[in-house]
DNA sequence: TTGAAAGCGCTAACAC
DNA sequence: GTGTTAGCGCTTTCAA
């Protein structure tokens, strides 16, 4: 049994600089690289901070200089979807280099939960949040810290956002189904309640409208919110008397679902994805493709932008999208 | 025009204690919940909070308790990477229910960079720190904080870590294959450097020395580090005068560049890879899955005993692989 | 029940 | 070049 240890804390600037025989603020200056420290001063205070093994307290230091962290927070959806990991991706990156740390949080695609976890995040000090909303909560940010939407845009308030251009992607795939003669087109969304999958369901039928084509109106379904329930309602689609000849699915989730149920069937109708992801190629998918990464470290450099001190209008960056035939949307 | 804006900093405990009429502890006590506090004042000093839109400073109460954050560190590869997301999602989940957070950086697969980020990391004094070494670097744990190493062991010191079956998951993978017939068996495996990638070498090659099959010897391919590459290296062995029958590919990355490589072709070798991923189902792939998430979710549990004052010795703990049959390992 | 004083580890401002 | 003093916003003594 040992005995009960001290807790060991970490040796702080002023043992460094006793260790030395200078005083706390020459130690400081030192270690920091500050001007006016003699040589020999400067050797002998490293050295005295290398055997004792010290470390910086960033906490201190950040409370001294103003009272706000190097951190950065993301609020999102559970960053084993792809699509939430490749934003994070992007977000990462783009901070490392402003020597910005990442602090990740899932929202379990819960509004309240969302709240308590800005409250956490603004504790804590971040110097900015960027949030890839539940949408079903409204992240008010009464906060004073630079906030930046992405992919869904605040509900109820204008604020620095990046979109992905939703409306026009499905506006493209429509397009691209019809052209090759599609009537009978099956939609398949997500919850409604979320701006993206609105703005994807209103491109779409615009289009239809478009062209004048109104066969596709019975074969819509939303609200479908998983891979398994895409996979159902895609089987229950196609066993309908007038089956579609083609489908839509607006996002990764639901097109995977679609795919696991068109799985060695003998009928194969048409089918567009948005997102594009690993292995669809391999595949033979057609999607609406876009640059997730680049949504992540475009909201982060506005995020960094407003930290420096920017404090003009909000702006929203939409981010294009390209349709990439590779045989399932051309059969 | 608005006047120059003065640095609005946030209010104070003692800007809400002084609109409460009260002292800075009662404010403190009340809004901490703690005992000893009238109800009248508990509410005034609420009602102050509220109004200032007072939030608690998160850095000031860490220095003065203790001088350690709420933050635990993970580093692993880029987040894009499924395997890493999903051993980022386990983690960050066990870390929520503990209010601990989650601080994500990249070391970009460089022992360098890897460094500097303990060092940054070590600054912020995060509670715990989780690494999956980038396999150049060695991390060296002077820092007398809490380290649990994922996927990977530590090189050179005996430390917290949570690995995967990787020989065990290998040797499946080669008896599988042996079973079906096969002899010429190639082996795409990326960096030997990596310990999980050296364990799943031998694992694969114990298993064809038990069988007494030399064979495969010809078909061993290393140092393969990205999916581009392994494609490339699938088709030179697939042009060979005696091509192999079978492939074994080591991690997700590899197995998507072979699976690249083999769409379209007419002969197509039975191949099995190490890692589960999404839509392996739809391609009918064979895999050695395991449970990436619960990765995570392992060395979070064992970092949060540590920071609890867990001081026993070092432990080890495997997660175990399962070989999914889907047929592309039994043509 | 409440308050005053001290101090966590650091840096800013000003002396020497 | 170097040291002293003060104070970031909070919690922890200890006294009232």
């Amino acid at each position: 049994m040992p005995a009960e240890e001290p807790p060991v804390r970490p040796p702080t600037l002023s043992q460094v600089a006793a260790r030395a025989g200078v005083s706390l603020k020459t130690a400081s200056r030192a270690l920091n690289g500050e001007p006016y420290v003699s040589g020999a001063t400067e050797q002998r205070v490293r050295a005295a901070a290398d055997e004792l093994g010290y470390r910086l307290n960033g906490l201190a230091r950040e409370l001294r200089t103003g009272a706000t962290s190097a951190l950065v927070g993301l609020i999102s959806g559970d960053l084993a979807n792809p699509f939430y990991s490749a934003v994070a991706s992007g977000v990462e990156r783009e901070l490392r280099r402003r020597g910005l740390l990442l602090v990740t949080v899932n929202n379990d695609e819960n509004g309240e939960l969302e709240s308590s976890l800005v409250e956490a995040l603004v504790e804590r000090r971040v110097r900015a949040l960027l949030v890839i909303p539940s949408g079903g909560g409204i992240v008010a940010n009464s906060h004073n810290i630079p906030c930046v939407f992405i992919d869904r845009p605040p509900v109820g308030l204008v604020a620095d956002s990046v979109l992905i251009d939703n409306a026009g992607g499905a506006h493209s795939a429509a397009e691209h189904l019809l052209a090759r003669g599609h009537r009978r087109i099956a939609l398949v969304a997500d919850l409604v309640r979320t701006a993206s999958q609105q703005a994807r369901i209103n491109g779409f039928s615009a289009a239809m409208r478009s062209a004048g084509n109104v066969d596709w109106e019975p074969y819509l379904r939303t609200d479908v919110h998983d891979a398994a329930t895409a996979g159902d309602v895609v089987s229950e689609l196609l066993a309908l008397p007038e089956p579609p000849t083609a489908l839509f699915t607006t996002n990764n989730r639901l097109t995977i679902g679609a795919l696991r149920a068109l799985r060695g069937r003998r009928f194969q109708p048409a089918l567009v994805g948005f997102d594009d992801f690993e292995l669809a190629d391999v595949l033979g998918l057609t999607v609406i493709s876009h640059d997730t990464t680049e949504l992540g470290s475009m909201a982060a450099r506005m995020a960094i932008e407003r930290i420096g001190g920017y404090t003009g209008p909000p702006r929203t960056v939409v981010i294009p999208t390209t349709l990439i035939p590779r045989g399932s949307g051309e059969r």
